[in-house]
DNA sequence: AAGTCTGGGTTGATGTGTCAACCAAGGTCA
DNA sequence: TGACCTTGGTTGACACATCAACCCAGACTT
């Protein structure tokens, strides 16, 4: 079967290598998060951010800024969240409810962010280092921002969900 | 609400750079590919291994290989893709089934493949330059080899699944 | 030849993500 | 006041992923 010359074969070679990685990182660290904490990947992201806001609670909408979820997601997981406790939608503004951590999310988050930082810590920051970490970052951030472009340019109708 | 130090400032201000990089990268790239060629991530990663297959076939179980799955997502992704007629299995080994590309499933990739590649090429590749590009794969490499390790030493009874 | 391993593969239940349609409180303007 | 936008949030249907249990052809044992 014919193989079109779609990046150059170091360029190829990198990137997919790079993917290989990002995957199998992801699905380690998830699966650990699940089997040691029974938190999800998703489960966390929510309680990191409610747990470092001032009041621990933030409005869906300010969740969703920082995680990036698209509405439904959020709404939906924030539902599976609440119903096991982790959670909980307290009604302030008489028109959108509030999200506050509860108790036993916090515990939770107590419990496992020790042991996910330092697994990250050890396969990723001690593996490259500082240096190449923060060159990580800021590639990440010339990425982020091309990507920003490319969906204004190729996306003029507000079809763009809302991420 | 108590921030722990769980990683130095910068490094944690450049992972999640990289975090929110990355996530930003997998859903536009996964909505382009579905909006303009109906294809998921998934689909896309099985036709690109069964096309640069020399036969254009492969067991599920080299697929797994190559791609990491688990090996029921892969039973379950293959029976769907089989039934939209952009893969077939065909029994020849009288024992276990052999995957093959469909013609139908030949002519999605080749005609989502291009603008794929271009948008990698354009988001990432032109983004960062082959230089790197090429450290990023490396650095890929490197942590692949550390999660690996840590598989090893933290999972020693075969629960690892076998992904 | 019967008994049991082993390992690739399937199945079903359940949790998670996405899309599109909908709902309702407030704001805007007649 | 009433017809209309927005906009944050929910819902339902469906695609996808994960786990655990199961199936079964061949290899290994005796």
């Amino acid at each position: 079967m014919a193989k079109e010359p779609w990046l150059g074969d170091d360029e190829q070679k990198a990137w997919r290598s790079y993917l290989l990685m990002w995957k199998l990182l992801e699905t380690h660290v998830a699966r650990h998060l699940q089997r040691e904490y029974g938190l999800s990947a998703s489960d966390f992201e929510i309680l990191v951010n409610l747990s470092e806001a001032p009041t621990g609670r933030m409005r869906a909408f300010e969740l969703g800024e920082a995680t990036q979820w698209e509405k439904s997601r959020m709404s939906h997981h924030l539902t599976r969240m609440e119903k096991r406790g982790l959670i909980a939608k307290v009604a302030c503004d008489a028109r959108y409810p509030e999200i506050a951590i509860t108790e036993q999310g916090l515990e939770a988050i107590r419990a496992c962010a020790p042991a996910h930082a330092a697994l990250i810590r050890e396969l990723v920051v001690d593996t490259l280092g500082t240096d190449r970490l923060v060159s990580l970052g800021d590639a990440g951030a010339e990425v982020a921002t091309a990507i920003e472009k490319h969906r204004q340019t190729t996306c003029p109708p507000e079809v763009r969900g809302e991420y």
